[in-house]
DNA sequence: CGAGCCGTTGAGGGGATTCAAGCTCAGTGG
DNA sequence: CCACTGAGCTTGAATCCCCTCAACGGCTCG
């Protein structure tokens, strides 16, 4: 089946135990307003202003591990992450992917420990916010905790869409399914992030051939530009094309 | 691909327009421990008492419906319930199923629309609670939201679960998967709802044809003794040695 | 009793996997 | 400088699992 069997060669714990620099200005962050923390106001964001630390992460980078305890949860500013978890047969499955604005390990908000692991796939920066902070804010503040809510269902929504649209059809039409998503995630200039073929693999549930069959039929019909080992570009008409068509 | 085109031939509306009875007292609830109530006294229970309605459903009747207005949640009492949601080509998948003590419909707590149709698969009890009335609560009594929290992570989680045991490998051991699940909803003596064909198909993303192959080899085998229309029993030690040896 | 739903089984074909080889490219060390 | 290596990607050939198409039997129900 799919791709990298036990986590071999990646990157120590990182993270977690890596130096915590103090977050940039959260005053004047482009993502303020879509972040968890959107609901605050100027003096309530000073108040947990110290307590946020700033991570940066490299590719295959790990920012939580699944089972581990959570002591505090990320808000991502940069980059794309992946939720991994293990299937019944040790190989890896990909679950979800989050971008700038979301949240990972809202788990630790509840005391449970993390439920996946969330690795870097590009460059990464997000937001450190110990756990306690959010507990004393929330009860300072109620609206935060429909914030929460808000973004749980989010998550239920993305893994549920994620189900119905990667989990079933024809391999090709399942890649054009993730091309759309990852396109959400590109940059202003339009390139996308393009996974490796065994992240393809674990996201699609297909095997690298496969994945690398696919690719390389939409590259030839025009409609994926490669662009770089680890970008993409869309051809937006043949795009609609093939996805109108359904993968033949 | 797998089964029901449109939802023909199913039950009209229901629960919502059905008149609706007074639950049966909350206080000795047999699940009232389990429920999203259960964080309350019986002071607090005593208070929204009122405003709890009770639903029951035959099978393939619908609880509540993707897109509407959610004005309500229910609380399972009995029965089995799936969650469904139209693909991109038009098909259905279930994505979820929810048991006793579990919430269907917390979006509606967001003034969200519902995201998901819930149809009973099995007959079902359910408590209709207004959103109001867990709005109103929620206010009184903070431990609520947690209750809440605790239940989207559940609900998060076990989708995710679906993706990575019920999406991946070949037919019989996702059917093998399914089984292990139903196995949780079992009555006191020992027998599970067993789907249709098609509902099975529906699920793990597979033909009516291979789904009736498969359950078909799991009797012949011993593993599943068919028991009535819409009900069978499992063979414990034959079910493990099956899962160990993880569909052929 | 015919109609329709549900389940089962067979035959055939196709899409994905498996097994295998070859390619490019970056990093390494002789 | 260049073989050497290994990772990532691609492609081919053979196999197999699952889908498609088809027929049939049991059952309920009008």
């Amino acid at each position: 089946m799919n791709a990298h069997p036990l986590a071999a060669g990646m990157a120590p714990g990182a993270a977690c135990l890596a130096p915590r620099p103090p977050a940039p200005a959260c005053e004047s962050c482009a993502i303020r307003r879509h972040a968890l923390f959107g609901v605050l106001d100027d003096a309530e964001l000073a108040a947990v202003r110290g307590q946020i630390g700033s991570v940066e992460l490299g590719p295959d980078e790990r920012l939580v591990l699944r089972g581990q305890a959570a002591p505090a949860v990320y808000t991502v500013r940069a980059g794309v992450v992946r939720f991994e978890r293990p299937t019944a047969q040790g190989l890896r499955r990909i679950v979800r992917l989050v971008g700038p604005g979301e949240l990972v390990g809202a788990e630790g908000l509840l005391g449970l420990p993390y439920a996946d692991d969330a690795i870097a796939c590009t460059a990464v920066e997000a937001c450190r916010i110990p756990c306690a902070a959010v507990d004393a804010l929330h009860r300072a503040q109620p609206r935060l905790g429909d914030e929460l809510m808000r973004r749980w269902q989010q998550a239920l929504e993305a893994s549920e869409t994620w189900l119905t649209e990667l989990g079933t059809g024809p391999a090709l039409r399942r890649l054009l399914g993730l091309l759309a998503r990852l396109q959400r995630y590109a940059d202003d200039d339009g390139r996308i992030w393009m996974p490796r073929r065994d992240e393809i693999g674990s996201m699609l549930d297909m095997t690298v051939e496969t994945a690398s069959r696919q690719v390389s039929r939409l590259r030839r019909a025009g409609v994926l530009v490669l662009d770089g080992p680890r970008h993409a570009r869309l051809d937006a008409k043949a795009f609609a094309e093939a996805l109108a068509r359904g993968g033949e």
